[in-house]
DNA sequence: CTGAAAGCGCTTACAG
DNA sequence: CTGAAAGCGCTTACAG
């Protein structure tokens, strides 16, 4: 802020234009409801003063910043970065200004960058699953803040979801690797405490198995941070078992990469002596050797439509609906067919 | 913002407590100046009504939104998602918030956006790169709102930077490269226009090749969008050449990854048949094979520092230091010495 | 130490 | 279509 004395307020434009302030406003918020030649006038003005309102007071008065606050893990995971970069890209077409904080994975630090974007005024919130602590939703209804979780789709929650049901998904990818005649399936798991993409993405694994007639309790399943260096340690700790998996299915794409060097530590060939999948299908995906079998997330339109849905909410003042993306499975190189015999 | 009516104000607390709402406002902000007993009896109304301050009164009052900007070009790519990320983090633990839009490198979509942040109130700005109109810093100084440069670093500019010489650093590794016995040297670019930094770089090859006696001229340069497609087609067009280089230097590592997936798809090997480098040092570098050569940059502690300056000069409102950050070579597989005999 | 009051720069019913 | 004026909820000299 820092207003110099120099900075020209409504009041300067209105004199300079010999118009009342109230018109000067009208010319900038619903320019429709001025007749053309006080406009033109008016945003003459405008022009040579470099007259920009000023934000508190418009704020105060208004009592709308045009802010969208999103808390977001992190930004270094490239879902979550391709996610909000659609995002940002959407508000900034509809006249809003993107807020952002990250939590790291911690519900205590959501919670305290919730409160944050909130203080700063922001219009509405966008945050990442359902799962956490009903007094954070509370708190936000209080102050009729909009809420919108993006990255799950669960229809009829209490808050709009904008995503893809990732239980669903992981159902779908685990069905096509026990298709492909694997039995002994190995998981790892991003940590599923206060992250339900991730124990989704585990239950549908265990759905698959149940389906299938296996016994979803012999999966072995280690739960580790997403980082590749985890990804590595947990996939040689899976190998390291008597009677390893044949399939080692990754919480994440970053984890399957870390698998993929650990595999290639340990000497193993991908996928003839192990396969490994993945999920979410970001750039990474298709860059290692072999690709990787996958979940493709449509990141990019989630960030857009979660922008679209999250401004209706915030200026219809609408509860909000959800929408439900499609994610789709890509199956490459590093699955392998066990019945294909060469 | 969307206060309800319920919301209390600080005229609701002042009656509450028997108190005006000077002193309310007193004990909030400078409590010291309130003596205990009427200080306690505030506070106990600021309790029972639940009283948070109102922001834009807040703002509009007090001038300042502790809101920082920054504007980058864009968060997908990880070498400034990994810096924002960083940068976030250290405005978070002062207690400012992160206001952020993204250019998409488009000199006047950077302008509007930077208007954006202004108007919405950030207290300082964080510009990536310095190379833009005069008449920006002319409005930013204007309305004295300070700016921060950063992924540069030149000292004696008008602006404050807190980066590394990209120049420098380009040359060290072209030196490095010369020194390998690479004399036929190709380059690709990302567009240098209203991009310092890929200019610098470029300008960093030049310069050690007139280091060496070699004619910069002679440098085939081709200049494409940071994307991996683009890199891999830059580097075909390269190697159709009559006399293709021996070494293809990149102008960061998104396109050193196209340059090698291009040299895959042509059945060229890398390093044996050419040799191939990068920039930034992102982990996508490490992940490839064979791994690339690159230069290193202190992402996250750039990210961090120029946070601690920003805010040192918003707070202080001091002209601000620049810092300078060092980068360093990354010699990996993917470039060959030449002068090895097997 | 505390209060009355001006003022921050807008927006928006309400008139005309 | 336009203007006068109230009001948004704070902070802060200025008095006392």
């Amino acid at each position: 802020m820092n207003n110099q004395p120099s900075v020209p307020t409504l009041d300067d434009v209105a004199r300079s234009a010999g118009v009342s302030t109230a018109t000067v406003s009208r010319c900038l918020n619903s320019p429709e409801r001025v007749v053309e030649k006080t406009r033109k006038r008016v945003m003459r003005a405008v022009e040579e003063l470099g007259y920009t309102p000023n934000f508190g007071a418009r704020v105060m008065a208004a009592k709308r910043t045009f802010t969208i606050g999103a808390i977001i893990p992190t930004m270094e995971n490239a879902i979550f970065a391709r996610g909000l970069q659609a995002f940002q890209e959407a508000l900034h077409a509809r006249g809003y200004t993107l807020l952002v904080a990250s939590s790291a994975y911690q519900p205590k630090i959501e919670e305290e960058q919730i409160k944050a974007l909130v203080a700063r005024g922001a219009d509405g919130l966008l945050l990442i699953g359902q799962d956490r602590d009903p007094a954070v939703y509370d708190y936000l209804r209080a102050r009729s803040v909009p809420v919108l979780s993006a990255w799950v789709y669960m229809a009829g929650g209490d808050q709009p979801t904008v995503g893809f049901d990732n239980r669903r998904s992981m159902r779908a990818l685990a069905q096509q690797v026990i298709d492909f005649g694997h039995r002994r399936i190995g998981m790892i798991s991003g940590i599923t405490q206060g992250n339900d993409r991730a124990a989704e993405r585990v239950a549908g694994l265990r759905d698959a198995m149940h389906d299938n007639g296996l016994d979803a309790d012999q999966v072995p399943i280690i739960e580790t941070p997403y980082e590749i260096e985890n990804g590595a340690v947990a996939f040689q700790s899976l190998m390291d078992a008597p009677s390893p998996p044949s399939v080692v299915m990754c919480g994440n794409d970053v984890l399957a990469v870390g698998a993929l060097r650990g595999a290639r530590e340990m000497g193993l060939s991908v996928p003839e002596d192990v396969s490994i999948t993945g999920f979410d299908d970001i750039e990474l995906a298709r860059i290692v050797t072999p690709q990787i079998t996958t979940v493709h997330v449509p990141h990019r339109e989630m960030g857009r439509k979660a922008a679209e849905a999250l401004i209706d909410m915030v200026e219809k003042r609408s509860a909000g609906a959800s929408v439900e993306l499609t994610a789709s499975l890509q199956i490459r190189d590093s699955l392998k067919d066990l019945r294909a015999k060469p």
